[in-house]
DNA sequence: CGTTGGTTAAACTAATTGGATAAACCATTA
DNA sequence: TAATGGTTTATCCAATTAGTTTAACCAACG
């Protein structure tokens, strides 16, 4: 196996997502990705034939990496306000570690949604198992009477916002000042939870 | 006046904001904006010199779509709980207007963030009433403890990211069914700030 | 040794694109 | 009538880019 570090297909898979994930598909060359990959053009064409492919390559993985990761502690027998303090806490560390996924698909979609969002059904996303969750908890009275689908976009929309917005609200809020804005963030791993939870607890 | 619904210099700028916050600045291409405009290239170059130049004029024009008109209410005689409310509606009105700006803003702030945050510079976007007004309610003891930027950003990140995600958001709760969404997000402009204020009212 | 598969370098193509230019057109206005 | 400014058509240029091809290189392995 000839490798440097690891094999150039794996290394021009991390490159094209380095790439094309800062840059979007228009932005991204060819050339960029595999001068980051450390090979020469032709053989991002000997392992992934063009652009495209190469391209959907990394958004399955973009996608992936968000979607079913959100859900590995729903099944565990935890009182429900602890697994929201749990999936916060572990989404904001995971968008934090990949900060340019989310505008990546959102603005990905938004240019091609016909072929990308046909792309999604192959991995048939599962969210009746804590849409059930939440209901049940309505029915039993611990929270207050709310949609399923209200509730998880208000929990995913908390967590990856103010995260892919990065720029702007460092810039408005703490005058560029990384520091700040990081601090911001880990304040955000428990406090927002506990927004949350306030907002559906039942007085 | 030479007119034609408008005049030349308007319809390019209507029509650049439409390609530009769909496509992005890499995948948008002159000659489209002239097709939208119904006008050729060469009359592009007579009004605004570069690309350049006309993706600057329309990256204003988003920004400015968001930031100040944001706080028309905030200094009206109002109890507070009810400036969220007029803010949140308006605000989620507003976006769903204009649903591509905030991925597109986000993008190309990603994409060049040196130029374009220094953009912002010019538009000296003040806050400070907002989080004055914040620190007076926690100091009452009307709403908990919590620092004004988290409590603005919360309130953006309801509002924003439900609309820009909504490609995703349709596909995966929804089937892809548009009306389906859309009562989704009407939905929303009561509900959200219903979640706020529970979710900071002292009880 | 010779083959094989991954790899490189370099040159090339076909197409696209941003931008410039020149000449003509046309309506308004001086 | 003449001048002006907005507008079109057409052409052209220089740069960029995705993708192809060819020949050579090199290490591993039989």
């Amino acid at each position: 196996m000839t490798e440097k570090n690891q094999n150039a297909e794996t290394r021009i898979l991390e490159a094209a997502k380095e790439i094309f994930i800062k840059k979007g598909m228009d932005g991204s060359r060819m050339q960029e990705i595999a001068d980051e990959a450390g090979i020469n053009k032709s053989l991002l064409h000997y392992y992934y034939r063009s652009k495209d492919k190469l391209f959907e390559a990394v958004f399955k993985i973009a996608i992936i990496t968000f979607a079913p990761k959100l859900f590995k502690n729903i099944n565990k027998d935890l009182p429900f306000f602890s697994k929201i303090e749990l999936f916060v806490e572990d989404y904001i560390s995971l968008i934090k570690k990949n900060p340019h996924i989310p505008g990546f698909i959102i603005h990905e979609l938004g240019r091609n949604p016909k072929g990308l969002v046909g792309m999604l059904k192959n991995l048939n996303i599962d969210l009746s198992g804590i849409k059930q969750q939440i209901s049940n908890e309505v029915e039993a009275g611990n929270i207050i009477p709310i949609k399923p689908e209200q509730l998880i976009v208000n929990i995913i929309a908390l967590c990856v916002f103010p995260i892919g917005a990065k720029p702007i609200i460092q810039y408005i809020f703490f005058e560029d000042n990384k520091k700040e804005y990081n601090k911001f963030i880990e304040v955000r791993k428990k406090e927002v939870s506990q927004f949350i939870i306030n907002a559906i607890r039942r007085k």
